[in-house]
RNA sequence: GCCGAGAUGGCGGAAUCGGUAGACGCAGCGGAUUCAAAAUCCGCCGCCGCAAGGCGUGAGGGUUCGAGUCCCUCUCUCGGCACCA
């Protein structure tokens, strides 16, 4: 009746024993898919694929419960696919350069290479352990020179093409530990280590032109339709097109004629300039400072603190006039140059015109430093007043000009062209399209990194590492200091030759941006052992059209998406032998939300927060079930209840997955991840949730055992003739295999999978099915449960399914499919509203007609007693669901 | 500061296209079983009210026969902000 399947024979699956234990069943269910290669994926050009793949971790030590959340998600949509009869790719790697291995250095005296390779070993028979099917033998990380040598030789074809070039960067400087720091060791303006002021520094670097593909990574968007859309906004945003005018003040200074240059998309308040501002850093800055030691001293000044832009945006606006002015560009009216600590340098031309009038920053520095105010545009019934500032000001889409000569009475879109047509005839301006997405700065002035390959020639310059000296490798024996940069203090590095002129030459020491080997690894999937070349036509079979599937954390929404997506049109634009061009890296994407975990703390001396893992709080509750307080399980004293937040070192409130996964085991640990939240908002950790988990598997364990143990079952149930109540009960069998269908394949909402079949197996304890047909009925359901929840459970779904059916391998099966004559219903229920209030329910016939309906709504006793003999006004049917009588 | 999300019982969440608010689970309460406990099973379980009924989806307004869902205003929480990954 059924087809014996392939690989059916499986010897090493145990018979079910009556208790359910996690750990041997897991341990058979493993094996015994490692001895069927069951995860293995092999290109077969006759069956479409299906490539899945979750963001690789960063090998940090040990899972933490976002990666096991992550990882389950990806592990549910492989196994599910496969069940549809998808030829299945699920790879897995590590993102093995980074920061954490050089403070782990610091702090421990490792190296980072062993540190990092030890970390991969560990978490890698974690995974192991929660069973994903998962093709090990595409594993790689990113730090070994088999894979970065192939970014290396990326990195020249791009350097020769223009597409990577040399400019000033700004960088946080710690001036005591001599090194640069990342954003995140900057902590209120100073370094972590030293505790220093940082400054802002300017050192050459590497550039990405990533603004050259700007107009195609955001067209390209809307090609995007598997992406949430809350992403696609963000990178739109981020990238921020915006059309404006490039226009020029100009000024004479030390006897010569210059212009300096502003970008804005208000050209229609030039009228309204009262004065321009100049980064701290910018060349006139510099030279009025040279004969004013105030100016000088506020310049300094700005040059403390740190790059990040939140800090930047947040800080108090401050600034000083550089005595210097420079000619309005339409008028020739003296405008005064201001230094001003929010200009940045490196953001569009390191100057703004301020028009304090229609713009709310400028208005509230205009305030501050008691600069004029002039307005230039009128709305209709608004009046403006310098007392505040009120939001039409700032408005594009209302008003018109005034007090501005030839242009007065037109609105924006007008005034903007005549203003740049007028600039443009005199050489002071255009329009132009800007971009506030800036080019990708990948020079790092760190060790445990990819080396960047570039040879600086004194007589050459610039000469990139020729192919056939690739890999230039990383050193793996060095001393982390802290100080400086490590590959700089080592000759043996960075003493060479140069390659055009074999003169003594020097070899680049910085490395590159870690989010360089996340920007392709996705590929290298495809082809991971070719040495030959950086990626081959596997490529075309695994990813044409797009990964499938991507999952991964929100947080990685705009940077990591955007490069992956950048890189992909590289590589394209690169041309790569046998492999066919790609536009799109991710067809459909998934990101899922944190780990949250409850807090609690104690208040130390001086009111420092002791932070208590949750581990060792007992939470004490009324007789509603509200908590009252909380106390420490081992002095049985009160601690304060904080709040619900991102697991993590420094709340102390992450809970280890390995000690979940040895307590319940695996299928506990996926099934709890999967119930408690859907994939894309933000999962509570809950100790009685994972006991409610393990108690359903139970649960079903026992359900399928004791069937099995009843005897053997004819056949499965095919419904034809089964009286009433078994009917019923086989309608939600096939309602259910509907809707999870529909949970895991369209809609990827796990919870309301689960509960959907918890609801079946609550409807199947319920029914009577001692006799025959019930007994085959129980075993379409039992099998349907166990093959439903198999790509969330699939440690005790191989055994119950080997149990249920003899000889069967569930890691073959297929996933259940719908019986639609199943489905057919005679009797529909409708709700009764009057007024919009439901007031009671009736039955009728599934063939009824609206006239049919409303009359039997009508005459029902809920209406009669509601509508209080008043005549219906009007009678609303939504077919299939409700009746509204409005009187 | 800017960009993007979110807010529903004691708790996690469900309600998919504007149509039965609270599915499913946790906690709690009552009962069965047990020498006892664990485990398991059965029942109850938004708030107010004896009941009839009324109220109820962060707050305030609006659209609609009907709003958790759409529109406007606001509050709070979270993610990102270019060197954490």
């Amino acid at each position: 009746m059924f087809a014996t399947h392939p690989n059916s024979a499986s010897p090493e699956i145990p018979a079910m024993q009556e208790k359910y234990t996690p750990a041997d069943i897991e341990r058979a269910a493993q094996a015994h898919w490692q001895k069927t290669g069951a995860a293995r994926a092999v290109e077969d050009a006759t069956r479409p694929k299906y490539y899945c793949l979750s963001m690789f971790p960063y090998p940090s030590g040990k899972l933490h419960m976002g990666h096991v959340r992550n990882y389950t998600i990806g592990d549910v949509l492989a196994r599910f696919h496969k069940m549809l009869g998808f030829n299945v790719l699920q790879p897995m790697g590590w993102d093995a350069f980074g920061m954490p291995a050089e403070n782990a250095a610091l702090a421990n005296h490792v190296a980072p290479a062993g540190w990092t390779y030890q970390n991969i070993d560990y978490m890698k028979k974690q995974l192991q352990s929660l069973g994903f099917a998962i093709d090990w033998e595409r594993e790689f990380a990113t730090c070994t020179p088999r894979y970065y040598r192939w970014e290396q030789w990326l990195f020249t074809r791009l350097f020769e093409k223009g597409l990577i070039y040399k400019k000033l960067g700004t960088v946080n400087w710690d001036p005591v530990d001599q090194t640069v720091l990342a954003n995140e060791q900057v902590i209120d303006g100073r370094g972590w280590r030293s505790g220093a002021l940082v400054e802002k520094r300017e050192i050459p670097m590497y550039y990405m032109k990533i603004t050259a593909y700007a107009e195609e990574l955001l067209a390209d968007l809307d090609k995007l339709d598997g992406w949430p859309e809350q992403v696609r906004l963000m990178q739109k945003n981020w990238i921020g097109k915006s059309v404006g005018v490039r226009l020029a003040f100009p000024y004479e200074l030390d006897g010569k004629s210059e212009k300096l240059w502003v970008f804005t998309t208000r050209a229609d308040t030039l009228m309204g300039v009262t004065f321009v501002a100049v980064a701290a850093e910018h060349p006139l800055a510099t030279r009025a400072a040279q004969n004013n030691p105030e100016l000088a001293a506020f310049i300094e000044e700005c040059k403390r603190g740190g790059v990040a832009e939140a800090d930047l945006a947040t800080m108090e606006k401050k600034g000083m006039p550089t005595g210097l002015f420079v000619q309005h560009p339409i008028t020739g009216a003296q405008v005064p140059v201001w230094v001003g600590n929010y200009v940045l340098m490196n953001y569009g031309e390191g100057a703004v015109m301020a028009v304090p009038a229609h713009d709310e920053r400028d208005f509230a520095f205009a305030k501050k430093y008691q600069l004029p105010i002039k307005q230039v545009i009128a709305a209709e019934g608004e009046t403006f007043s310098l007392e505040a500032w009120q939001d039409w000001y700032g408005d594009k889409t209302k008003g018109v000009c005034v007090h501005s000569g030839k242009y007065d009475g037109l609105n924006h879109e007008a005034a903007v062209d005549a203003i740049a047509a007028d600039l443009s005839a005199k050489g002071l301006g255009e329009k132009k399209t800007q971009f506030r997405l800036r080019d990708w700065g990948i020079s790092r002035q760190r060790y445990w990194g990819c080396p960047i390959p570039i040879i600086h020639c004194a007589d050459c310059g610039d000469v990139p590492v020729p192919d056939e000296q690739l890999p230039v490798v990383l050193p793996e024996n060095v001393e982390i200091t802290g100080t400086g940069s490590p590959l700089a203090k080592m000759p043996e590095f960075y003493e060479c030759t140069c390659p055009k002129c074999g003169k003594p030459a020097k070899r680049e020491t910085d490395t590159m941006d870690t989010f360089v080997e996340s920007s392709w690894y996705f590929l290298r999937y495809a082809c991971p052992d070719n040495d030959k070349a950086m990626l081959d036509e596997r490529v075309n079979y695994w990813c044409q059209g797009g990964i499938d599937q991507y999952i991964g954390g929100i947080e990685h929404a705009i940077l990591h998406l955007l490069y992956a997506r950048f890189f992909t049109k590289l590589i394209r634009d690169v041309g790569l032998p046998g492999v066919a061009p790609i536009d799109e890296p991710f067809k459909r994407l998934l990101t899922q939300g944190m780990v949250v975990a409850p807090t609690f703390y104690r208040e130390g001396e001086n009111g420092k927060k002791l932070w208590i893992n949750p581990a060792d709080v007992d939470v004490a509750t009324d007789e509603r079930g509200r908590p009252t307080g909380a106390t420490l399980k081992s002095d049985g004293q009160p601690v304060i209840i904080g709040g619900t937040e991102k697991m993590s070192k420094s709340k102390n409130n992450g809970v280890d997955p390995q000690a979940l996964i040895d307590q319940y085991g695996a299928d506990t640990a996926r099934l709890f991840m999967m119930f408690a939240a859907p994939p894309e908002q933000s999962l509570e950790w809950s100790d009685a949730g994972v006991e409610g988990a393990y108690r359903f598997l139970r649960r079903v364990w026992k359900t399928v055992h004791e069937h099995v143990a009843a005897g053997p079952v004819a056949a499965c149930s095919s419904g034809a003739e089964l009286p009433e109540p078994l009917k019923d009960l086989r309608r939600k069998l096939h309602q259910t295999i509907a809707k999870v269908r529909d949970d895991y394949g369209r809609r990827q909402q796990f919870n309301t999978a689960v509960a959907a079949v918890m609801e079946l197996l609550n409807a199947h304890d319920k029914a009577d099915l001692r006799d025959a047909a019930g007994r085959a009925l129980a075993q379409e359901i039992l099998e349907a449960v166990v093959l439903m929840l198999f790509p969330i459970v699939p440690h005790i779904g191989q055994i119950a399914y080997a149990a249920l059916k003899p000889g069967a391998d569930a890691a073959q099966a297929a996933f259940p499919q719908v019986d639609e004559t199943a489905l057919v219903q005679d009797e529909i229920e409708l709700m009764i509203q009057v007024n919009g209030k439901l007031r009671g329910s009736l039955k009728v016939p599934a063939t009824a007609d609206k006239a049919g309906i409303e009359a039997a709504a009508l005459g029902s006793e809920a209406a009669i007693k509601f509508m209080e003999g008043k005549p219906p006004k009007k009678v609303v049917v939504v077919p299939g669901r409700l009746v509204n009588i409005v009187v």
